[in-house]
RNA sequence: GGCGAGGUAGCUCAGUGGUAGAGCUGCGGACUCAUAAGCCGUAGGUCGCGGGUUCAAAUCCCGCCCUCGCCA
């Protein structure tokens, strides 16, 4: 029975470049877990894009003197480009930036007003007669009255480090050098959390035993014992998307708010594009589930503060075939990838960027070194004396070649085709049934987001064909029993196309090539395409997945007897020791 | 300061009451189809520290130390 299965990736905020640490805290796992299901022939969705909105993006937009449009646009062809290289399969990377997402997030608006989870209070803040404008709280600089630092940010104080009120700043004025500031009232939206409490109590103490312990403790613990209050989801700002409310144009909703609905909007924009305008609705109302690849920073706005949204909403519009959109299934955040022992920063260039070391060595190697290292339980590192290690030790020597260690010797002794194997024996039945039984133990470890484990299992199962041939021998045996020969290197290349199936999530590249090398055809998963979308006034670019001609599936090989190979090269390289001390240069 | 997560073999980690585990590295061996890869064998830990509960604790309880994060 084919499920629903939704896979919701962390939206990356447009204004700064992709680094490992990203790709392997939400993007690379979801891309795994999304390859694994649609291979077991779910009804699968992926989606996320670009976060387009926010203060940070107009802060950077007016320090280069372009528009916000601009810098969001930069960034986003930059994320389209990398993940088509690192292949991650999203069925639609859009962006918050389109007429459907501001659609979408004012009707959720609406019907939280509609349902009374919103409420309105007048705010006190900063504002410039200069710019005619409200300025958000990191616009706005002065003295710390904490620390008496004279250059203090609205929002904190980078001399004592505490986070700051800002309308107790001394001297108060703005980023962009205009002069004197007003303390203006201003009027804005909250979403009533506290009145949506019960709503969250039931969702976190009901099912929740396979949560990370860090998701689920944390927010348990901040909706019960903390306490929710009303979070304001307006601000005075331009750039973002408007306010569905007369009289309310000078305003936007609060990017926090709107962006978490880009699931949603994301998922009715895929069905739209596919002529199916409905189809959204088999994740978002009928059994589904829903899974949502962040990392920990992340935790707060998908464990309590989207599902809270979802939960006031109930149905997002009159006709929808449910009463209430599903919340999260799972959440399995990530931890944080470290570089070298030290915290990852972009302005130090203390950072590995995915698509530099995506051109250099290539997707597989950066997929496999970022899985093996990926921080499921806890923070984890990018080392490069690991990576080459990784790479050499286990990719090339237990994996590559033992692909390419059988299919040179097939090649060459059997005249380019698989042997033909005769009748087996006990031991070769019993290594097709180890490999068969990876279908199940992999699987089940990626079903359950244990990506580093499924990956280890796959090694294992992979070790196990090595075992095999040893004990089997057939260069030996070609000699003196080549029945034997024959049936040794038929079982291991069948065993050998099953294993490329198993380690396709995680290293899909090579796998397709080794699909290929041993002679079979077609598509193990479908294609990326990048296509320009054109709404009513505005268009933009988004990365989607046509899986229509794609033939993988999760199950063991039934290789043909005769199957022509094609002359096989290495799967993989190995890397030079050199590589550590060139890449440690790089850095700093 | 409060809360959460983590502290297990040289490295990366699994293991939540019943004789300490895996992979990698190291060392030894036999082999040679293969990217000096693979295979077999072997070494290596007072499970952060100190108490307690129990016939039995890495695992449960209390206190402390260290790392990361969130909040104040």
């Amino acid at each position: 029975m084919s499920e629903n299965i939704l896979v919701s990736v962390a939206w990356p905020y447009a204004n700064a470049e992709i680094h490992v640490g990203n790709i392997t805290g939400a993007y690379l796992p979801a891309d795994i877990f999304a390859r694994y299901q649609r291979l077991m022939g779910n009804n699968v969705l992926m989606v996320s894009g670009s976060d387009a909105h926010g203060t940070p993006i107009t802060v950077r937009a007016d320090e280069e003197g372009v528009t916000a449009k601009d810098v969001y646009e930069r960034y986003h062809q930059k994320f389209l480009k990398l993940f088509t290289s690192l292949g991650l399969n999203y069925d639609l990377f859009t962006t918050t930036h389109t007429e459907n997402h501001a659609e979408v997030s004012q009707k959720m608006f609406l019907r939280l007003l509609e349902n009374g989870y919103m409420y309105r209070e007048i705010q006190k803040q900063w504002y410039s007669p200069a710019e005619s404008r409200y300025l958000p709280d990191r616009y706005v600089e002065g003295t710390c009255y904490i620390c008496d630092y004279d250059n203090a940010r609205g929002d904190q104080c980078d001399n004592c480090g505490n986070l700051l009120d800002s309308t107790r700043l001394i001297n108060p004025r703005s980023k962009t050098g205009a002069s004197a500031l007003e303390l203006r009232e201003t009027e804005h939206y909250f979403i009533d959390l506290a009145k949506l409490t019960p709503k969250l109590q039931a969702f976190l103490e009901k099912d929740k035993d396979f949560w990370r312990p860090n998701v689920l403790a944390k927010s348990l613990h901040t909706v019960n014992e903390e306490g929710l209050h009303g979070r304001a989801v307006t601000r005075d700002l331009e750039w973002g998307v408007p306010v569905p409310i007369e009289d309310w144009d000078d305003k936007r909703l609060y990017v926090w708010f709107e962006a978490v609905i880009g699931y949603l909007s994301a998922s009715i924009e895929w069905s739209k594009n596919n002529g199916t305008p409905d189809a959204w609705q088999d994740w978002w109302y009928d059994e589904a589930r829903t899974y949502y690849f962040i990392g920990k920073d992340n935790i707060p706005f998908h464990a309590i503060i989207w599902p809270a949204e979802l939960a006031g909403v109930g149905k997002l519009n009159a006709d929808d075939r449910g009463e209430q959109l599903n919340l999260p299934y799972d959440v399995p955040a990530n931890e944080f990838m470290n570089l070298e022992n030290q915290k990852i920063s972009g302005s130090r260039n203390w950072a590995v960027w995915g698509q530099d070391v995506t051109d250099r060595y290539g997707p597989d190697p950066v997929r496999f070194y970022l899985t093996m290292a990926m921080p499921e339980s806890k923070d984890s590192d990018w080392v490069w004396a690991d990576f080459v290690s990784r790479n050499n030790d286990d990719l090339v020597a237990t994996w590559g070649n033992l692909a390419n260690r059988m299919l040179g010797f097939a090649f060459k002794r059997y005249e380019g085709k698989v042997p033909a194997p005769g009748l087996l024996t006990e031991e070769d039945q019993a290594l097709l049934d180890t490999v068969a039984a990876g279908f199940d133990s992999v699987g089940d470890l990626i079903n359950r987001v244990k990506l580093r484990a499924a990956l280890r299992e796959a090694l294992r199962i992979a070790a196990e064909v090595n075992k095999y041939l040893d004990r089997t021998a057939p260069w030996k045996a070609i000699k003196v029993d080549p029945e034997a020969a024959a049936r040794s290197v038929y079982v291991s290349l069948r065993c050998i196309d099953s294993v490329k199936t198993l380690f396709a999530p995680f290293v899909p590249f090579s796998s397709q090539k080794l699909h290929e090398l041993l002679g079979n055809e077609g598509q193990l998963f479908g294609e990326q395409v990048i296509q320009t979308h054109t709404e009513t006034e505005r268009s933009h670019e988004a990365l989607s997945y046509d899986g229509s001609a794609a033939i993988g599936r999760w199950e063991p090989s039934n290789l043909q007897p005769g199957q022509a190979l094609q002359k096989p090269t290495p799967l993989f390289r190995k890397l030079e020791p050199e590589v550590v001390a060139e890449e440690q240069a790089r850095l700093g």
